[in-house]
DNA sequence: TCTTGATGTGTGTATATACCCGGATCTATC
DNA sequence: GATAGATCCGGGTATATACACACATCAAGA
């Protein structure tokens, strides 16, 4: 019974279904939407450490360290260092900055086709709900 | 942007939220919350294989195999062979069934908890929300 | 300047998760 | 009864994630 109606696993359930969406989008890209998204934060905040871009997304230093490193290997983000030698400062490649362009209607396709199975309406209650967890 | 409106990415930190307020509750018992769900459902389904368990938890069969092991480690549960030679036999074992009692109550208490801030009509809210994507 | 404490990373370890492939077993068909 | 196809599992590989620990660097004070 009880699991049936755990919220967190409920919670998983959803964010690994979910995640397939967006995963299938962007495979042509060959990114998941974890790293689109970090890249997309990259950007963002570029040129950044790993701390602040940790501090950011809500993931621990190492995970975004790791994470970064897969994202380099890919070519997509450059690892440097700053100012500060014990920071490790990230930037966009050429490549990830393609990676972002080609993406984002991809990333658009994914999210309106999940606003119009919802409703608007329901969209936003989602994501308020899952605000006040 | 597009980070924070993200259904996926707001899903993914959700789920790391509330699935550390269950791991903290489960603690003392030296499970996770995946650990004790799966533990919930070999007990439905004992004696259970490995595809069927996986099939109804919505998991990849070898990640169910895998989690499993490290359940059979912690000797929750054995890993027997049934009729059919091919399959693996979950069942649950005496530690593990004690760990299912002892964790009933920390589990009901997050659940508690999570419903108490939300409120009941927004907690139903929330799970058919996440239900209909 | 030297020491100390704070800060930023990287690595080791462990679990979670998925996909693919190979080996074992079962089943149905001939 | 033998073979072909289906099914079940385990292991390899890769990413995601967290925590703890060690090492390097910086900054502030004596």
């Amino acid at each position: 019974m009880s699991n049936d109606t755990c919220h967190c696993i409920l919670l998983r359930k959803a964010t690994r279904k979910v995640s397939s969406y967006y995963d299938e989008a962007l495979a042509p890209l060959g990114v998941n939407i974890g790293q689109f998204s970090l890249l997309r934060n990259i950007r963002r905040m570029e040129p950044v450490s790993l701390t602040d871009l940790a501090h950011k997304v809500e993931l621990d230093r190492s995970t975004v360290g790791r994470n970064a490193k897969v994202l380099e290997r890919m070519e997509l983000v450059a690892i440097g260092h700053g100012e500060d030698q014990r920071e490790a400062v990230l930037t966009i490649a050429p490549k990830g900055r393609e990676i972002l362009e080609k993406g984002a209607p991809l990333w658009d396709g994914v999210q309106d086709d999940i606003e119009a199975r919802l409703g608007h309406e329901k969209a936003r209650q989602l994501q308020d709900l899952l605000a006040e967890l």
